[in-house]
RNA sequence: UACCCCGUGGUGUAACGGUAACACAAGUGGUUUUGGUCCAUUCAUUCCAGGUUCGAAUCCUGGCGGGGUAACCA
């Protein structure tokens, strides 16, 4: 502050409306100016893309003002968790790059939670309903018209307690009774129609085991952990906004030491996959996928196995912002930051997906020439390595071409190409398979003065292709991933259809003989790699080993000469949803 | 037919009453031993109608449109 300059002030941070809203707090020494938030998973599925979103926000706050964010596992509810699934979230959430502050259970606050019941009956604000589902739904009344009070609402307090003290105990049948908060059953908010509080479930919890006959809702349960964790600013998503109003009347009907807000914002929709634990549950349990770590799910597990990295997953969580507006991300903007991140730090190494053979006839037959290959362009500390090249090579069947348009800079007969880091070499001529018609091997001659790719004459070539020498390849599985479902909105059916029928048949293709570059046979499970002029591969975390390995394809890079091939084709009317 | 929320280019996000910014997409051009990367450039008067104001994407009113809400799920 000692030498004010004339430089310009830094363009303002852009904060989203959370951000303005905790900075005001802070301010305004709301909280005590402190910043406390948490992520509160219930244990009852794997954490996704969504969840992505909501863990980068409540972290990110922390670290932008100094606070601390806790894991909480929102497990109020037995019939639908395990411990399976608090193991993947930590997990995921840990591999995200996050660390939490604490580590909490909701069901670890149960007996304060229950005690806090114990009050709101005396003070005459709960009491113990004896209706069954149906009846309850019936008087609750609809959208339009009011509710009716229950038989049971004008109960003294002293029934109460003894009642709710018996459902505790496990006294009655499940189903049987339920503890309601007393509210208003004419209220045009549902969600204050006396909600239940807790309900008799005689079900044994992962953590508590059968400790409890009685379980908190949710509407009851999370402003009470919230406020016991001395969360600041609870942040859920918008279809919570309903319930902002039971969860401030639980706050302040309870003596918590805490009085946390409740701050919403729109769940992530991305395009071309679904985000919900419902469905993403039903493609694990109908096997339309291999499991909650298939890669072509978006769930973290999955996009791990995919090849994201979490770097990538951060980035487009930043790049998408966050907002109260119902928005759906177009699935691009995920692959793009994938590719932005490993196109810095992916090394480069020559895959040959759908061989054809290249001979090169005045090549010296059992001569093995070893030339320089940059591991990675865009990083000059990377290096460089040795390829083997010969006398017999793969070189990719997209790249030749018997009858080649003139904008095609690849090889066709009496077309000079450059072999990527080797020579140029011209086709002289092919054969073709007298089966299927196709083209089963290329003969070409090279120039022995271009060796490492550039001719002393100055002539120049408009394509460079990626070879491989057959000699030396390694032949591995190579798994194609493309969008698991073929409809841009795979949600928006026709009555009466399932979302299932928008599953893309295509979103897995197997190429069993893609012919590899000996250095990537000893790749790490789990190491990226870009296959040029394909995308960013990834050996997989399950089936691949060092000697025998296994890619899946993370992205594919950008190919503009597919877009160019496929313009006299006249692009279709953009599809709009309706 | 109730209540709550939302409505800025193709998709998202910003502009906090002073003449629309950023990212991605799309197009065009350039560089290039990846048809990758990179660079340059083009593309919206803010759902509609009134009102307040010297001035409105921003404030007010009314429409229209979208989303959410009637589990003892979260």
């Amino acid at each position: 502050m000692s030498a004010p300059h004339a430089t310009p002030e830094p363009a303002a941070e852009r904060l989203h409306f959370i951000e303005e809203r905790v900075q005001a707090d802070v301010a305004q020494g709301l909280h005590g100016g402190r910043v406390h938030t948490r992520f509160p998973p219930e244990p009852n599925g794997y954490l996704h893309l969504g969840h992505a979103k909501s863990i980068c926000l409540n972290f990110s706050l922390t670290q932008r003002f100094g606070g601390r964010c806790n894991l909480r596992f929102d497990d109020t509810n037995p019939t639908t968790e395990s411990v399976e699934y608090v193991e993947s979230i930590q997990r995921d959430v840990k591999w995200l790059g996050f660390e939490w502050n604490e580590l909490y259970f909701a069901s670890g606050f149960f007996e304060s939670i229950y005690e806090f019941a114990e009050e709101l009956v005396r003070k005459g604000l709960a009491y113990v309903c004896d209706l069954d589902a149906e009846a309850m739904r019936e008087l609750r009344g609809t959208l339009t018209a009011p509710g009716k009070p229950s038989p049971f609402r004008g109960r003294s307090v002293d029934e109460n307690l003894d009642l709710l003290r018996r459902m505790r105990a496990g006294e009655f049948a499940e189903g049987a009774r339920t503890l309601r908060a007393k509210i208003d059953m004419a209220s045009p908010n549902m969600n204050m129609r006396d909600p239940v509080l807790y309900r008799i479930l005689h079900a044994d919890h992962h953590r508590t085991g059968s400790a409890w006959r009685i379980y908190p809702t949710y509407d009851y349960a999370h402003p009470l952990c919230d406020a016991l964790e001395g969360i600041t600013h609870s942040i859920c998503t918008l279809e919570f906004e309903n319930h902002r109003p039971l969860y401030d009347w639980v706050r302040d009907n309870c003596s918590t030491p805490h009085k946390p807000e409740q701050i919403e914002f729109a769940r992530l929709n991305v395009t071309y996959t679904v985000l919900s634990k419902r469905k993403l549950l039903r493609l694990v349990n109908e096997k339309h996928v291999s499991g909650w770590d298939d890669p072509r799910l978006p769930t973290l597990s999955g996009l791990r196995r995919r090849g994201y990295t979490p770097s990538a997953l951060r980035t487009f969580c930043e790049r998408i912002g966050v907002a109260k507006f119902n928005s759906t991300i177009d699935v691009v903007q995920l692959e793009n930051a994938l590719r932005d991140d490993l196109n810095k730090t992916a090394p480069r190494a020559m895959a040959v997906l759908r061989p054809l053979r290249l001979v090169i006839e005045n090549f010296p037959e059992g001569e093995v020439d070893e030339l320089e290959a940059v591991n990675n362009p865009e990083d000059p500390a990377a290096g460089s390595r040795k390829v083997p090249f010969s006398k017999v090579l793969y070189i990719e069947r997209d790249d030749f071409r018997v009858d080649a348009p003139k904008d095609f800079f690849r090889l066709a007969p009496g077309k000079e190409v450059r072999l990527r880091y080797a020579y140029f070499v011209t086709a002289k001529s092919f054969t073709l398979d007298p089966a299927t018609g196709e083209v089963s091997e290329v003969v070409c001659t090279y120039d022995p003065a271009t060796r490492g790719g550039n001719a002393p004459d100055g002539r120049k070539v408009k394509g460079t292709i990626h070879w491989v020498s057959a000699a030396h390849a390694v032949n591995a599985p190579v798994r194609l991933y493309d969008h698991l479902f073929a409809a841009e909105f795979p949600e928006e059916v026709p009555e009466g259809q399932d979302f299932l029928v928008n599953l893309n048949p295509k979103s897995l293709e197997v190429l069993p003989n893609a012919q590899l570059e000996p250095s990537l046979a000893q790749l790490a499970p789990g190491k990226s790699v870009q296959f040029e002029r394909h995308g960013y591969f990834v050996a997989d975390a399950l089936d691949s080993r060092p000697g025998a390995p296994v890619f899946n394809r993370s992205v594919a890079l950008r190919d503009s000469w597919a877009k160019i091939e496929k313009k006299p084709a006249n692009a279709k009317p953009a599809s709009g949803r309706k």
